[in-house]
DNA sequence: AAGTGGTCTAGACCACGTC
DNA sequence: ACGTGGTCTAGACCACTTT
């Protein structure tokens, strides 16, 4: 006699109920899988995929042997989207532009040498402005690795922004992201048309192909920037 | 006669690694599951959740009917690990502490109420310091709505952070969140130990209880402090 | 109407973590 | 050694989207 077709997004909001009601309290034990999907109905897999998705959120923590219990600390994991800079203005219904404002070559300072992993070997520094209808949006400052990437030397990167020439000629297999906020210095607030003392957002992001780092970048939010998400 | 056996993990990086190679081109066309499937040498079940694995970080776009693409822009989707204060603190080998600055009882500001969807009616507002080693580390500004949770009208708050008893009475069913940056105020810095001026990254947070706002906390970190993430 | 992804079931075996 | 979660397979049906 075959179970009677629960979907898991049913089993998940089942648990999440049992949770909240503290059927279930927090740090506490949850049956086996097998005893639950046949208490619920359905096959194991099913409660598996639902525990599966709760334990990502950081609602449950699974462990084999010791099984599922609620998390003490229900510590949320929220996903950010994280788009490309052009198409993130372009949804805003804005003009997207950009501007390159200085190009060298030449060896990072020792924070992002570190960073980066890199001998004291040269790097290409890049900074530039990314435009919202003309409006200074974000200020961009960027290091490349040509150990890695050695063709970006043949680049000018006038027209086309670093971001969306990696995008294509540079793929990553790994990357670390942080998000802080930085004192506007008096050049940085004139790139970004503000004020000298204003408080900016700021995302840095590192990428790696394999155990090689390509590239390092500081974006510099506009004052008054959010991120934002929902959970 | 059974297939081979793959891993949902092989096939995802066998995904990606053509994405990377360009095999399959941004925007491209994937072949249907069915035939990856017959092609890898696994059940369609295991390229399926590769591929939905690919999709939820922002890397594939799938639809029914139409298929499966490579992401014409990668936005990746960042999972951020959102602590409790107490858990974050405890992790980095500091002592926790916490101080009430402020209770009150009143209507909110008309932003803050607007966003928690209230009438007129007063709310309980704190205001309070999460401390690492008897450091400020957090400012925190709490609004609750005394609708969703009475209780909390008869909790005094001097010892138990808002936080941790609205984990045990209050839960919720969804919330947002959001990052920012802002210029500390005179009397902000001197609750944090810093100097009016400096750049701090906030963090915003408004949890609901079905279609009713639970509360409203703005959190205000010492300068410095960032959030980080890998993927 | 037809094509493609989304999910379910049953059964099996594996892998990790604890004893 | 053993218990629990992790995953795979085969086959089936459903659901959404476009033609």
């Amino acid at each position: 006699m075959p179970r009677e077709n629960q979907t898991w997004q049913s089993v998940r909001d089942e648990v999440q109920r049992r949770i909240q009601t503290r059927v279930w309290p927090m740090g506490g034990l949850l049956p086996k899988e097998e005893d639950l999907a046949q208490e619920l109905g359905c096959a194991r897999v099913t409660v598996n995929r639902a525990l599966r998705h709760l334990a990502e959120q950081g609602i449950l923590n699974r462990k084999r042997k010791s099984g599922t219990r609620v998390a003490e600390f229900p510590a949320r994991n929220v996903r950010f989207r994280i788009p490309i800079l052009r198409e993130e203005i372009e949804a805003q219904g804005a003009v997207y532009s950009y501007a390159l404002l200085l190009r060298a070559q030449l060896a990072p300072p020792p924070p992002v040498r570190a960073a980066m992993q890199m001998k004291d070997a040269p790097a290409l520094h890049l900074q530039s402005l990314h435009l919202a209808d003309a409006r200074p949006f974000v200020f961009e400052d960027r290091w490349i690795n040509l150990a890695t990437v050695p063709e970006a030397e043949r680049v000018d990167f006038e027209t086309l922004s670093a971001n969306e020439w990696l995008v294509g000629h540079a793929p990553f297999t790994a990357g670390d992201m942080s998000f802080g906020a930085v004192r506007l210095d008096h050049p940085m607030a004139k790139a970004l048309g503000a004020h000298e003392g204003d408080s900016s957002l700021t995302n840095e992001r590192l990428t790696w192909d394999g155990a090689q780092s390509v590239t390092h970048v500081t974006l510099t939010y506009a004052p008054g920037h959010r991120i934002q998400s929902s959970f």
